[in-house]
DNA sequence: TCTTAACCTGAGCATATACTCGGAAAAACT
DNA sequence: AGTTTTTCCGAGTATATGCTCAGGTTAAGA
């Protein structure tokens, strides 16, 4: 595995599918990845599994990407995509006047059942992937949860006038953070999800009206 | 990577070392893997480079582990050995009439500063090792937290009768265990650590009474 | 139609890693 | 001292994976 060794410089895309055709076979690669990465982990992606999977030779594989970890890093990118419009859609439908817990409650479903719907493949970039954190999707994520929490509370309570010190920003984003972690990756599936988003909705809301 | 797909089903020892020679030389290979992994991650882990570095030759480490994974997993166990006895410690030694936000604080600190002491192992092992979850050691330490934070509750505090939900438990434990993490293994050395715990003990402590 | 650019192929090389095995050296036992 | 058990050694084998490259195929442009 001398390509563990080497520097993670590179996790960008290495030529740009211009045809109908290219732009399948890419989509094919990367939907065999995370394929393979629900179902073997990310030692078991292998460039040469994912042409296999994917249906092209291996020099495809690397006419597009320069390795396993660009694969992945656009797989994350997709993630936090998607969950960056749900966000920014919930934000935009948020009643003016609607109470703080309800629209707390709100994005904590939403963000809930988002996890809940990747969690396979979810649960193999957290807890496997060496580089995630180095990623510029992942610290992209974390600034736009504070993002849209910070405007959301702007939004539908200017009435309150509440003012956010950083440390309760931070403890809040964190502790919704790993209890959604927490629920979607590593709660026994007896766990009932609904009381649990309930308590926390309350709780954060209560502890900021107070704070 | 054959070894990769093989059934994890041993994580045990070989076999015991007797003598002292032995064990001295199992000790060597513990922790030369700790300072592989904490330099190199987790697939910079060979059991080569293991005798390597720890001065014995790769027939001996095949003496007393099946593989790299069984030499994790006895890592992890020293982390949640050490773990257990510090938070029974200051269990034991816990003020029958302290607050109840000085006494988890007292918790948090500690456990913040044995989290951080070891951050650069726990980075990878919680990160990178793909069946850290399947491990003994990790259930037995979600576990063990959340006894200690019921039994702390009840030692100190059996004048109020808080008596705690499920519910409630579960997200105390998440929520704290969120921002733990966060903070010893993601958040910028520039974030002040001290006022973090001093709020979160305070959150965690109003929210016991109140519910 | 001809030319060029984009796209695809897959055998094969280099390397790294997991793991074995026959046997030697050291310690413990009698 | 002789015997047995424990411990250690490390070259060597099997295998998997990363990645290249020379050449073929398909589509776009003139």
């Amino acid at each position: 595995m001398a390509a563990d060794h080497r520097q993670h410089t590179v996790f960008k895309m290495k030529k740009e599918p211009r045809q109908a055709r290219s732009r399948a076979s890419v989509e094919a690669m990367l939907q065999a990845s995370a394929r393979i990465l629900e179902r073997r982990g990310y030692a078991g992606l292998s460039t040469n599994a994912v042409a296999e999977v994917a249906g092209v030779s291996i020099g495809s594989v690397y006419e597009y990407f320069p390795g396993k970890e660009a694969i992945v890093a656009r797989l994350a990118e997709s993630l936090l995509a998607e969950t960056t419009d749900l966000l920014q859609g919930r934000l935009a439908m948020t009643d003016q006047r609607s109470e703080l817990n309800v629209a707390m409650r709100h994005f904590l479903g939403a963000l809930h059942a988002l996890m809940h719907q990747h969690r396979r493949l979810l649960r193999v970039l957290v807890f496997q992937v060496p580089y995630l954190h180095q990623l510029p999707a992942t610290r992209k994520l974390q600034q736009e949860l504070q993002t849209v929490l910070q405007e959301g509370l702007k939004r539908t309570h200017e009435q309150y006038r509440v003012s956010v010190s950083p440390t309760t920003l931070y403890l809040m984003s964190t502790s919704a953070a790993g209890t959604l972690m927490h629920m979607v990756l590593m709660a026994p599936p007896s766990m009932e999800v609904d009381p649990v988003l309930d308590a926390l909705a309350e709780t954060l809301s209560k502890w900021l009206l107070e704070s």
